[in-house]
RNA sequence: GUGGCUGUAGCUCAGUGGUAGAGUAGUGGAUUGUGGUUCCAUUGGUCGUGGGUUCGAAACCCAUCUGCCACCCCA
């Protein structure tokens, strides 16, 4: 016999957790759908000529590639095989993949639908997504995204809206966290003053590793990739408006965090104000900001320069939501992205989305002990079986339970009563119907609290009151 | 893709070359209408998989797979 198992990076579901995910998906759709957000689905696989290239060289390695059905091998010559050259071999064999993330699925889908989409199109999706990474704490080969996006719209009230509606979900869900906020374009700024306006990434890559090396290791990376002095030393000038960590983890209070994103964009300004792309984005920062005052936030929202986050297709704001009690990666992020479906031949329309990682927040509320203690899903009432009479007796009270819309069940069998009992224990049922001969011909059944262990005798039509004033 | 740690009963783990173990869960009973506490009994393992060293391997060596951790990257 084999021993059974899944797939590296997979996992199963129990009842249980299935339960705690239910919650944090609710959550989060009913937040979706309260801002003017309807779903869509898109297929597992793609084509892979959707896919590729669209996350970068190490995106297309991560990609799981479905082998084409049948003799996929017949068509490819001797020559082929031989060299093992797997990136060409991989095009001969398979045309399919699965889908890496939901924003490029989505873009494809806009642009294949558009003539049935009025614009601003607001959509959000719920469905897995797969990585072929190498699994470790928080990540999974397998695991899934919530994302909502808005296509056709300029407007930075998005950008306001999305960080209103992450507000929304995590003050629901109770946890604690930080919105990290930057610009692409003032990255892009920032590039253009030290001038290096080609080397973007090479800049963010290494500053966005200043809280872990420090200046002097960032400066050195930077050097060694072969910037020059007076360009680090532009740069440096730049670094020091960055807080330290322990001035951000020492004092992080609502308004502390409001004075110093006005510091850091009033320094900006100052530095930057010869970039008219840096002035763009730090404008855009100061508006989504305003907006978002003026309908009101409980979440730190911190201006982070060091955040650099899927440069391959941000072009405006970016957003990472980290939370603050758990130490574990972003559990949410999103941003602007201008052009994104250009690639599949649709120019000029703009998207803003952001997506949130249920896979981990699930890890966090885990962590935090935050789901709530009794599942809605869960059954509440169990009828105890004690033979054929009695079972005729139940189940029509047991229909009549359910039509009021309370999860009830019978247990199945006869079996011995201490059996029964540890049946609704172990499944968390909160209360117990006993209805024996007695409670037969008194024509009600004995209601027992599993909690606290009382029961009463309760009228057969008195049930479904007395269960739903409990 | 690179480097490190790991794997023994459903689960958590002990076992340093000489007969395969505990706790817990499961099942039966003490208690034929009362669970979550207690007591007794009992099921359950090709010691991740394949090879090697040895008279003898769960243990030592090699390979491989899984899980975890770090890097890269990311939700």
């Amino acid at each position: 016999m084999q021993k059974p198992s899944i797939p590296k990076g997979t996992r199963d579901f129990s009842p249980e957790e299935m339960a705690n995910r239910n919650y944090i998906f609710n959550t989060i759709k009913s937040v979706f759908q309260l801002y003017g957000f309807r779903q869509i689905e898109t297929p597992a696989q793609e084509n892979l000529s959707t896919l590729m290239g669209k996350y970068g060289e190490e995106g297309d390695k991560l990609l799981f590639k479905i082998l084409n059905s049948g003799d996929f091998a017949g068509g490819v010559a001797d020559e082929e095989w031989a060299a093992k050259n797997s990136v060409k071999l991989t095009s001969k064999i398979s045309e399919k993949g699965l889908r890496y993330d939901l924003t490029v699925p989505f873009a494809r889908y806009v642009v294949q639908h558009r003539d049935q989409i009025t614009f601003p199109f607001k959509r959000y999706q719920i469905q897995p997504v797969w990585r072929a990474d190498r699994p470790q704490k928080g990540r999974y080969r397998e695991f899934y995204q919530c994302d909502a996006d808005v296509v056709g719209s300029n407007s930075l009230v998005n950008e306001a809206e999305l960080l209103q509606m992450i507000d929304e979900v995590f003050h629901r869900l109770g946890i604690n966290v930080t919105i990290k906020l930057n610009n692409r374009k003032i990255l892009a700024g920032i590039a253009e003053y030290i001038g290096e306006p080609d080397r973007l990434i090479d800049i963010t890559t290494a500053i966005d590793k200043l809280d872990k090396i420090g200046e002097e290791k960032v400066l050195q990376e930077l050097r060694d990739k072969g910037f020059q002095e007076d360009a680090l030393t532009e740069l440096k000038s730049i670094l020091f408006i960055i807080p330290p960590p322990s001035i951000k983890k020492d004092d992080s209070s609502f308004d502390t965090t409001w004075k110093n994103n006005d510091i850091i964009l009033r320094q900006l300004k100052a530095i930057l104000m010869d970039s008219e792309i840096a002035n763009k984005g730090l404008s855009e920062i100061e508006e989504i900001l305003e907006i978002v005052k003026l309908t009101g936030i409980q979440t730190n929202i911190e201006l982070d320069l060091t955040l650099a986050r899927g440069l391959n297709y941000y072009t405006g704001a970016i957003i990472e939501v980290k939370a603050n009690d758990v130490q574990i990666g972003s559990i949410s992020g999103g941003g602007r992205y201008d052009n994104l479906t250009g690639v599949f031949g649709m120019d000029g329309v703009s998207g803003v989305g952001i997506s949130f990682g249920a896979d981990r927040i699930y890890d966090v509320l885990n962590q935090l002990n935050g789901f709530p203690a009794m599942s809605e899903e869960n059954t509440r009432l169990l009828f105890i079986n004690f033979g054929d009479k009695e079972q005729r007796f139940c189940l029509p009270l047991l229909k009549a339970v359910r039509a009021a819309g309370i999860n009830a069940e019978i247990f199945p069998e006869a079996a011995k009563i201490k059996k029964q009992m540890s049946y609704a224990d172990s499944k968390k049922i909160p209360f117990v119907a006993i209805v024996g001969e007695n409670e037969i011909n008194a024509n009600a059944v004995m209601l027992k609290n599993m909690t606290s262990g009382e029961q009463q005798l309760v009228p057969v039509d008195e049930l479904v009151d007395k269960m739903n004033a409990l």
